[in-house]
DNA sequence: CCACTAACCTAATCACACC
DNA sequence: GGTGTGATTAGGTTAGTGG
């Protein structure tokens, strides 16, 4: 019996994508959206995306991961509490479970409808509500959580898939590497190309137990796998070398933004604060006008505790260029690793000094914008969804209904969240945002040309609000139970 | 050393497009 | 309605980080 659970051991061995370590204030944007819904759909995740500066897909895994710990962790609470000696405890376990039993009931759920609609679980979700189904493996959101709304298909056409298949006959577990070249030959997302082939290993099992190219890396046995840690081939060739830039740039970066323009201001001491024009969606799938995004990243003053890539940390290859303590205070927001979907050079963007560069992109739908509403899935806050891209019209004062609308019918750590979103409503509504947003919308990102030095901003943010909102961000996780 | 968690895996299933 | 396949989920493992 192998365990399925077992995963493809060897082949993981070989280049994982570099670990991305969040910043607290990530965490808790993730974690105040998890706790109003832990299943969001793909517009709120691509906003939440946006909003903190990673690839979307790093925010689904991160939902997946949260939703297992926290599953993990009730689980062992309670086996604690029933006197349960025995197994659990210790997460690895397990893999003993039944599964079968095939009931599929799904829950309907309408098409075409947001996630945002999912009207109020009265509890962010009540502990226990995931965990009980027995052990089996059961999918489907919690009932509270009505199907959020997929990510829209992905139509891989035929010169696409023929070029996935043939690297899928050569190596069925690509490493991230692979996949980022695949991605940028066939002009998919780095995540789609992941899906394909987990899709592709499922349907068609393996006839015999390894495949042409690697020994044993295709097996679902554990099998020792070849050596290579990580590094080598992780980081090894430049060519897909971090693709995406943080948000947050320093004017003098030496890496400008090819091809969007960025604005950034800063309230040196600690809150970054920053404007930025970013396609709204991956660029191998829209190329889609850019939309102004506002970011508030609050870090303490202090260079703080985490060593940052500051001098050497040999394993931090993929640490962005302007990672290391600016010269301005400000420290950066994010440290990941490589192409982000919607990065500014990689994918999708043909490349002419590439034979066989990517291929054309399947058209897919008009690539809505959208604006970054930092504020909680609510029910029945329908101005969640994608917004057609405008000059960042802040429009306080609705929102600040829909909040409290929100407000009314929300758990107490909406309070947290209300009160950060208020902050920043507080802060773009000001004229001076507002018109500086305006500007970075105005400037056409792709017929800008040679990138141009973003434009500096002073913006004014009182102390006391920049306390307030950093500590809002800072209450916002929540204790996990 | 150990806990935490990002990355990644399988298996099952959902959901949409196409016939 | 059946089929093919992309997307999502639960539950698991592996490995990097940081205390």
């Amino acid at each position: 019996m192998e365990a399925p659970g077992t995963s493809g051991g060897s082949a993981k061995a070989r280049g994982r994508r570099q670990r991305l370590v969040l910043e607290p204030s990530q965490t808790a944007i993730l974690q105040a959206s998890f706790e109003e819904n832990p299943y969001p759909g793909i517009s709120r995740r691509e906003e939440l995306a946006r909003a903190i500066g990673i690839p979307e897909d790093r925010v689904q895994v991160w939902f997946g991961n949260r939703r297992a710990s926290r599953s993990r962790k009730s689980r062992s609470a309670s086996a604690r509490a029933s006197g349960g000696g025995e197994a659990g405890e210790r997460q690895g376990q397990g893999q003993g479970q039944g599964q079968g039993q095939g009931q599929g009931q799904g829950q309907g759920q309408g098409q075409g409808q947001d996630e945002t609609q999912t009207q109020a679980p009265a509890q962010p979700e009540a502990p226990g509500r995931l965990d009980e189904p027995e052990r089996g493996r059961r999918r489907r959101p919690a009932d509270n959580f009505p199907a959020a709304a997929r990510r829209k298909r992905t139509r891989i056409t035929a010169p696409q898939v023929s070029l996935l298949a043939e690297a899928f006959e050569k190596d069925r577990y690509p490493d991230f590497q692979a996949k980022s070249e695949l991605a940028r030959r066939t002009g998919l997302d780095e995540s789609r190309v992941h899906i394909w082939f987990q899709n592709r290993r499922a349907r068609h099992p393996a006839q015999s137990p390894r495949a042409p190219g690697r020994p044993a890396a295709d097996s679902p046995t554990p099998g020792p796998p070849g050596p290579q840690p990580l590094g080598s081939s992780d980081r090894g060739s430049e060519q897909s070398q971090p693709a995406f830039l943080p948000l947050l740039l320093q004017p003098q970066a030496p890496c400008p933004p090819p091809d969007a323009a960025q604005g950034w201001v800063s309230r040196p001491p600690g809150l970054v604060l920053l404007l930025q024009a970013t396609p709204a969606l991956p660029v191998a799938r829209t190329g889609g006008a850019p939309a102004a995004v506002a970011l508030a990243v609050a870090t303490p003053p202090d260079p703080g505790p985490r060593a940052p890539a500051g001098g050497e940390a040999p394993s931090a290859p993929q640490t962005l260029p302007s990672s290391q303590p600016m010269a301005n205070g400000l420290a950066p927001p994010i440290r990941h690793s490589a192409t982000a979907p919607w990065g500014p050079r990689e994918p999708a963007q043909p490349d002419p000094s590439q034979a066989q560069g990517p291929l054309p992109p399947p058209q897919q739908g008009p690539a809505p914008c959208t604006q970054v509403p930092l504020a909680p899935d609510v029910p029945g806050r329908p101005a969640v969804q994608a917004q057609p891209c405008q000059p960042a019209q802040p429009e306080a004062q609705q929102r600040q209904e829909l909040a409290q609308q929100a407000h009314g019918s929300s758990g107490p750590l909406d309070q947290d969240y209300l009160e950060t979103l208020s902050l920043l409503e507080e802060f773009f509504s000001q004229a001076d945002v507002q018109e500086a947003a305006r500007a970075l919308l105005d400037a056409d990102p792709e017929e800008a040309g040679p990138p141009q030095p973003a434009p500096e901003l002073d913006l004014e943010l009182g102390e006391v609000d920049f306390q307030d909102l950093l500590e809002a961000l800072q209450d916002s996780p929540a204790p996990e139970v």
